[in-house]
DNA sequence: AAACCGTCCAACCGCCCAGCC
DNA sequence: CGGCTGGGCGGTTGGACGGTT
């Protein structure tokens, strides 16, 4: 008997008997018939999915050429573990889009849209079920934004960091230059001087400061602007898009995300009379007005110390729980 | 060693939208 | 304008696999 394929459900027991009379295959993809799309596609390229099907010879739909071609054939799919800095991006940019996977993909070259869903599924959601707080509430994104993030930022620059007195032969194992198909420029360049910034149609820059610093939400200060804007950019800088702002002796770093079409409605973000958009989340939900200190509760740096994502997780859940009880 | 459990991820599904006739 | 088709999207499923009991 053929193999029709060992993912089946049973509800779809009609579809699939309709399948069987038009024999259509469904379920893992053959060795041979991955070599049929790929040849076919190199001959003829891709596109129109249902007629590339028949032509290729392959009993499967065109949806599932077409899914199976661009999740896992593609040349240029990368595999292997999510990195520190795509973990931040994802979170990132889910912050700002939510589960907009293919756009949040545009932003991660050669990841997919379905890998970057199933790692916001498998680690995301997870987590949030684990705190017992629903991954959209207000309380699981603010710990994202004031815990997690930076303490990804403080891996990244910590592996920076190691890498560079390491290796004095490699700029940094985090530093690469890549253009996604849509010529969005998305560029790390976490060298020596602990910069980190991400050109995508706009800037997500980090300064040094912060990571090196308490992250206490008094001690925040987050800038933004469309401007470019030489005058007002000190050696803390990254780029014309930004101008950071040092508040005092605060320590700063600066997110600016889609400056390409000036939108002013970032996420929590305020503009002010001079064009400069300023976190107005300061305390979405009252985080700042306490000035909680997380550095402070958390005494022996876990996250940075500790290389496994998930387990790391849980020093932020014992700061989470601080959290809860203080409010 | 076997059963159980949790995680990962490839593949599927239904829905929606744009373009064409 | 309405129907059809192709393509894209987010959500869901279930098999494989590794770790734990």
């Amino acid at each position: 008997m053929d193999v029709k394929g060992g993912v089946l459900s049973n509800q779809s027991t009609m579809i699939q008997s309709e399948e069987e009379d038009m024999d259509l295959r469904r379920g893992p993809w053959t060795v041979d018939e991955d070599l049929a799309l790929i040849n076919y596609i190199a001959n003829h390229g891709e596109g129109r999915w249902n007629s590339l099907a028949h032509s290729a010879g392959l009993k499967r739909t065109g949806k599932s050429c077409r899914l199976r071609w661009l999740n896992y054939l593609r040349p240029d799919v990368r595999r292997g573990n999510i990195t520190l800095e795509e973990q931040l991006l994802i979170l990132e940019l889910h912050a700002r889009w939510g589960n907009r996977w293919s756009k949040i993909a545009q932003y991660l070259p050669g990841r997919t849209d379905n890998e970057i869903k199933n790692y916001w599924r498998t680690r995301v959601q997870k987590h949030a079920k684990q705190l017992k707080c629903d991954v959209n509430s207000k309380q699981f994104k603010d710990a994202m934004r004031y815990l997690w993030m930076p303490r990804l930022v403080e891996r990244i620059q910590a592996a920076a960091t190691t890498t560079a007195t390491t290796d004095s032969s490699t700029p940094s194992a985090i530093t690469r230059n890549v253009t996604n198909n849509n010529n969005n420029n998305i560029t790390y360049n976490n060298l020596n001087n602990n910069n980190f910034e991400v050109h995508s149609g706009g800037n997500m820059m980090f300064s040094p400061s912060i990571m090196n610093n308490n992250f206490g939400c008094s001690q925040v200060k987050q800038s933004y602007t469309t401007e470019n804007s030489s005058a007002g950019t000190s050696s803390d800088s990254f780029g014309t898009y930004v101008s950071p702002v040092s508040d005092l002796n605060h320590d700063y770093y600066n997110v600016l995300l889609d400056s390409s079409n000036n939108n002013p409605n970032l996420g929590y973000y305020q503009q002010d009379h001079q064009g400069n958009f300023f976190d107005c989340i300061t305390s979405p939900s009252g985080l700042c007005s306490q000035e909680m200190d997380f550095q402070a509760m958390e005494p022996n740096n876990q996250w940075i110390q500790n290389e496994d994502t998930s387990n790391n997780f849980w020093s932020f859940e014992n700061m989470l729980q601080q959290f809860n009880d203080s409010m």
